[in-house]
DNA sequence: GTGAAAGCGCTAACAT
DNA sequence: ATGTTAGCGCTTTCAC
């Protein structure tokens, strides 16, 4: 189907030779005159040719394909978006993107792998749906580049977001919001994933910086879920009056939302009463609530296209750099405000 | 990269022709005696040979190649489940698949769609990411497929939801429950979506087989989000007590998280006060509310198998057939009840 | 300035 | 039962 003219039909059409009308249509510095390139694009033109890639894939060695792996898309709603960022740097370069999603298993992966390497892919990324430490097939080919992941074993460039900012923004703006006694409510897995743990990180470094104390008791944990956050939030809400929490800094954004019915059962006002910021900012769920939730981006997109520019050689790097941190913007929506006046802060705090 | 080691190396490794190698490795049907096959396998596996299919696709000008184009997979968190099931295919019938978000954007179609034929794909499938009418790219090659799409002007083999079907199933599980008196919470949009007039239609044909009457007053509309939902149910909710529904169908999950939001507000408790049924079983949001949503599921990776086997020709089509209607599926969870005891049923309504 | 010819890696007649 | 050869559509030296 498609593209049935050759570039031999052009050429018998302009009077010229094959070469000839490879020459011009590739734009080659030779000295071929204005007049006959003049013939040939017309020639061109008026019947429609346009190159077979797959021949010239062959020829010049070099398909403009690139192959995108994912372990799953399909189930990952906010997915998309790396898929956008890497397609948009893919379509403005003149490249086609091969796209696989492997549910995460392993056989697939490498064959899938297998598959693009016989396709003759120019550039491969390897991207996980979530940030984590990958086991990659052993077939990954060196010129790979990871998107939301990493691997230890088995280095390559690295793009995945940078969560310990995240966590620092999101609970830098809560203390700037005068709250001082501010719970995580966290992701109960083991072992945590890497995001739990360098939000909580972020989380930390604020405290410490704001020389505000870490109580143990703020930070509880609950399936990664509405109900988890719910469940969290029950922790939270029964102790002490005065030792409870002013504001809440969910895992993400699921478990904010159901951080917002623990709190909405319990009589609480979001955020006169308690406010919470969450993570990810997932299309339909942080925007959604009532009050919108304030939260940290997730930099999906952004990732897609560094990860497609250093897979392209459109941006430089060193294969051994450390993973690159995706800044993760705080979305301010309305889900903060200053604590209740006369609000606890924290048992011998300094207000 | 890749396979840099050519059907020439195995030859010379196993001390036979490249067409001989040929022949074995794609297990053709010439006597060829099991010894020299069998060396010839062995010789391919332990050089690591792996045909370029770049060269079998220019010689058979046959690339195992599909491509995809959507108007949007970005935005759309469930889109995901459409392109999972094209993979699934592909994947089970070797073939690559080329994929390419074009925003809905005209000019991007278009040459993405030039790119594809460029590229010699052997099939493609052109998607909407929500059921409606398109107006494709001139340069859409006949033998394309819609997904959840179709056009009359320019008719190619097509699948869409059942959307009558799935009105009809929610709106028949309500009235099952005993419910007489119930809303259709339409989403306000002119021209109406396709899916917003057929599952009315499905809403109105039950009304019809139940000799149920017709009540227009119950027949709300808003935007399709979840506040467009709630400030649709404050009309209900306006209603004189005994003109109010007892269930309400709601033309999406995002309406019917609307939906809540209103009847909390009011103090109503669901199901027992109201009952309430969505549509598209949206992930992270029907079965996260609460109660946990019943809802008619858009039957996404259904259709993606659909297209890409009657684009592969694994499934008869004859072109002209009108577009396949896939049914939707009921999901029942926990949001419909029956009515309240001495709830109303309609003026003059047989109870 | 332009054309002839070789060859990218593979398949498929056609020989033998 | 296996090898030779002519391309698939294109690019790119090298001649003229």
């Amino acid at each position: 189907m498609g593209a049935r003219v050759t570039i031999a039909d052009v050429a018998a059409r302009a009077g010229v030779s094959i070469s000839t009308v490879s020459l011009v249509l590739n734009n080659k510095p030779t000295r071929i005159s204005e007049e006959t390139r003049e013939r040939v694009r017309q020639a061109a033109q008026d019947i429609g040719y346009s190159p077979n890639k797959v021949a010239q894939g062959l020829r010049r060695r070099l398909t403009h394909t690139l192959g995108l792996i994912s372990d799953s898309i399909a189930t990952t709603p906010y997915a998309g978006q790396m898929l956008a960022g890497a397609q948009d740097v893919a379509r403005e370069n003149g490249y086609m993107l091969f796209f696989v999603d492997t549910g995460a298993d392993a056989e697939i992966e490498e064959q899938a792998l297998s598959q693009m390497q016989a396709q003759q892919v120019d550039a491969l990324i390897f991207a996980a749906m979530w940030h984590r430490e990958v086991t990659p097939p052993t077939n990954l080919p060196n010129k790979a580049v990871y998107l939301d992941c990493f691997s230890q074993t088995s280095p390559r460039p690295s793009v995945v977001p940078d969560e310990i900012a995240g966590g620092r923004a999101a609970v830098q703006y809560l203390v700037n919001a005068g709250h001082r006694r501010i719970a995580y409510v966290d992701v109960d897995e083991n072992p945590p994933p890497i995001a739990s743990k360098l939000r909580h990180r972020g989380y930390l470094a604020i405290h410490e910086e704001n020389h505000l104390p870490v109580d143990p008791a703020l930070h509880v944990k609950g399936a990664s879920t509405h109900d988890g956050g719910r469940q969290a939030t029950e922790k939270l809400l029964a102790l002490p009056k005065e030792e409870r929490p002013t504001a809440i800094f969910c895992f993400n954004d699921r478990m904010a939302a159901g951080v917002y019915t623990a709190l909405r059962s319990h009589g609480f006002e979001i955020p006169s009463d308690l406010s919470v910021v969450g993570y990810d900012d997932q299309q339909l769920v942080a925007a959604e609530l009532y009050p919108p939730l304030t939260t940290v981006a997730l930099p999906h997109y952004e990732m897609g296209k560094w990860a497609t520019e250093v897979a392209l050689g459109i941006r430089p790097h060193s294969g051994t750099d450390p993973p690159h941190l995706m800044p993760c913007p705080l979305i301010t929506r309305e889900s903060v405000a200053p604590p209740p006046v006369g609000a606890p802060t924290h048992p011998g705090g300094e207000a």
